[in-house]
DNA sequence: AGCTACTCCTGGTAGC
DNA sequence: TGCTACCAGGAGTAGC
């Protein structure tokens, strides 16, 4: 599932060949992947404008528009679970599951690929409308132990969940939070408030570290849906150290890897690496 | 505040 | 072989 290494790598290797093009026309295969807009609202602000520059921000991929060199809104990109991007050249056949296709000045073609329908391509005036609302990215110079420890400790929540929420920090998924929880050896039951800051901080280098190393290897292929924009597969699952791995050892000790459920979500473990939280003693806090 | 359950979707697969 | 039932999963929402 697309996390915060598969759509930075998706933006990265679409920026060059979108960045400078004009949106000749758009088609639309399924209009709820507009997320509300319809066809011809959507039509109406995407055709004419041109693509000014290409980024990431938590797990969405941002194109930011303008015409006449102004400022004209943005794409926001969602790949969710199956989703994929594509800048194919116009003649190139029609790609299976197409959802909404740009028609680009120089003869290409930017492709939204969505086999589950779970994805967005959306069309906003104000990015900040839905990016304000993400937490900080976990690769950004504010992000280290001292903050996460300090926005642990505010909360009194699940780490696992917590670590989902994208209000609280961007762009982690269920892959991620497994990997970077059995990094630093914490499970994913424990109480965020009961980190310690040295925890916190081993917690906040295994975030960065893993990502930064998915992102080395263009993210990770776990299913037969992430792709990167030319057609590859990631190669980070290689490196999965408990995600999917349930009933194999533990590459640290041995221990069989655990598969539970923790808020509707597979969530996978070493239970020796990883030991099972003290229950927190009635009465505590507050 | 934070939890659970449900919804959206479809290809793949387990079970018969 | 061919059918049905169920599963995964990010995020939004409703209800407790």
């Amino acid at each position: 599932m697309p996390e915060l290494p598969e759509v930075e790598t998706v933006a990265r290797l679409i920026r060059g060949p979108l960045e400078g093009r004009s949106i000749e026309g758009v088609r639309v295969e399924w209009e709820r992947s507009l997320g509300g807009a319809s066809r011809r609202a959507f039509s109406r602000s995407m055709r004419g404008a041109r693509v000014r520059s290409v980024g990431r921000r938590g797990k969405y991929v941002v194109l930011a528009l303008e015409r006449a060199g102004a400022e004209a809104g943005f794409v926001l990109v969602h790949l969710r679970m199956s989703g994929r991007l594509h800048v194919d050249a116009a003649e190139e056949p029609e790609r299976e599951y197409t959802r909404v296709a740009c028609a680009l000045s120089g003869g290409s073609e930017l492709r939204f690929v969505d086999v589950r329908k779970f994805g967005r391509f959306r069309f906003v005036r104000d990015a900040q409308d839905v990016l304000g609302e993400l937490g900080p990215e976990p690769l950004s110079s504010g992000f280290d132990g001292a903050w996460l420890h300090a926005a642990l400790r505010a909360r009194r929540r699940l780490l696992k969940p917590l670590l989902l929420d994208q209000a609280f920090l961007a762009g982690l998924g269920n892959i991620y939070v497994d990997e970077a929880l059995f990094r630093a050896r914490l499970h994913p039951l424990e109480a965020s408030d009961r980190v310690s800051a040295g925890k916190a901080a081993a917690l906040a280098d295994a975030i960065r570290g893993t990502l930064t190393e998915a992102i080395e290897r263009e993210g990770s292929s776990f299913d037969a849906f992430y792709r990167t924009p030319e057609g590859n597969p990631g190669g980070y699952q290689h490196q999965f150290q408990v995600y999917g791995r349930e009933g194999r050892p533990c590459r640290r000790c041995g221990r069989d890897v655990e598969r539970i459920v923790v808020g509707q979500r597979g969530t996978h473990l070493c239970p020796r690496c990883q030991p099972r939280p003290r229950r927190r003693a009635r009465g505590t806090g507050r």
